[in-house]
DNA sequence: CACTATTTGTCCGTATGTATG
DNA sequence: TCATACATACGGACAAATAGT
């Protein structure tokens, strides 16, 4: 046994489960490509034989041999008979999105390295709980926007926000250029606090579509309440993200 | 057509796909069990029909027949001939709790208000994984515990963590009276910084258990890697919360 | 009381995919 | 490569329970 396999297994034991809906070729497949692309198995070294695997993983030799020739098919993998199977994906770890840290202002970076769709923009009167919170008569428009943000044309953010402040002069693409709060700042309203809470939620229907999700799948959700110098809340914001694209990242320091 | 399908499906034509390998009836499933679990689809509500789902999500009545078959089994659905299939499972928000900000000390004034339960205490040799996080060989064993915390007897987070610095005169009674961090505080181990990243996941079943909540709603995930003084990694915390009754709240402050 | 439409329950036959030895 | 067993998925047909006209 070599040690790449070692590697393999330590890590994964237990992980192909023939009760699974899927078919073992692809768990076994979809467990090996991870490595791969996630640069477990390095670029040029000797997969694992099928005879390896089967033994190891506790299949049948055509289950392991179909999960090869699935990678081979993708160009992942290099078959060469008599020799074995050699992995053909250079890792390069790219930094995965995961920017914000503890203060408001860093909340803006990723602004810059991702792109936002506006789906909606309108000036509506609120539903009387985002009106209570700003403490404003239901009667009064605001600002209402449902937006999506994608990391190279991979959707994984579904905003839907209240903003006060904002005047009916303001368009999509203006929007789709700089961060909204920057918008907000520059129509003069200074944002001086933030209340943020971080739970998880159910895929609903709307933002199911928009991200390209199952509706139901579990979404890490934020809502985001914005206040101004004067200490009024002026912008409340709903965004739910797909975990497997964004995860919320953070650093605490004692003292 | 009635609402509840309209719901599911208008945003969704084309979520499943005939392509995958995993088989039509369980993406159907298990997008529907999402659903439920989530609260999308009301306690006591009308299921869409056999031929609704057959029709608009392009299955054959088979198919259908067994996404519905199987959530019955799990008693997640009732079933009844010639009335319907009909949701049966509450969906609850309750309570929340929602202690936490943005500073490590903080951390721990949960501990004194909450009571903890350790459900399993082992110095073991830490998978792979784990073990290269620690810098430190998987052949030296570590402190393994898996805790339940609970606020007026209901159980809201499921931990599971890896700890370096403890050694094993510690006693499971200590732990539920102290929180872990003080404990280790007072074995020599100064935390000086922790890394911690927020998610969202499907429970999984020994969490689910323990929640007293049915597998795959959707939980709030956070891990956090503790490090000491000199830099080196002393704690690894694996924790998911019941969303339902637990949220993380954090305030910003502008400069 | 039929009559009808809807919905679940049960059955058939057939084709294809999965997994084993 | 082959033979075998089982699961998946389709279309269709009919029976049985329910609800409304």
């Amino acid at each position: 046994m070599d040690a790449t396999l070692t590697l393999l297994s330590k890590y994964h034991h237990g992980v192909l489960d023939p009760g699974s809906p899927t078919p073992l070729y692809h768990q076994l497949y979809s467990m090996l490509r991870d490595c791969i692309l996630g640069g477990v198995l390095e670029d040029g070294s000797r997969m694992p034989s099928e005879k390896e695997l089967s033994t190891t993983f506790k299949v049948s030799r055509i289950t392991a041999r179909r999960a090869l020739d699935d990678l081979a098919a993708e160009n992942l993998v290099a078959r060469q008979r008599g020799r074995g199977t050699f992995v053909n994906y250079h890792y390069h770890p790219e930094l995965l999105n995961a920017p914000l840290t503890g203060a408001l202002e860093s909340l803006e970076h990723m602004g810059r390295e991702t792109k936002i769709k506006v789906l909606s923009l309108r000036f509506i009167r609120p539903p009387a709980n985002i009106a209570d919170e700003f403490g404003i008569s239901d009667e009064q428009p605001l600002c209402h926007m449902v937006r999506i943000r994608s990391n190279r044309d991979l959707p994984f953010a579904y905003y839907e926000s209240w903003t006060l402040g904002f005047d009916r002069s303001i368009r999509k693409q203006s929007l789709e250029k700089s961060p909204r709060l920057e918008l907000l700042r520059k129509s003069g309203v200074k944002i001086a606090r933030a209340e943020q809470t971080l739970s998880a939620e159910a895929a609903f229907p709307p933002a199911a579509g928009a991200l390209g999700i199952m509706p139901g799948k579990p979404l890490l959700k934020l809502i985001r309440r914005s206040f101004g110098e004067d200490g009024k809340q002026v912008d409340h914001l709903n965004a739910v993200y797909n975990p497997d694209r964004f995860q919320y990242r953070m650093s605490l320091t004692l003292k």
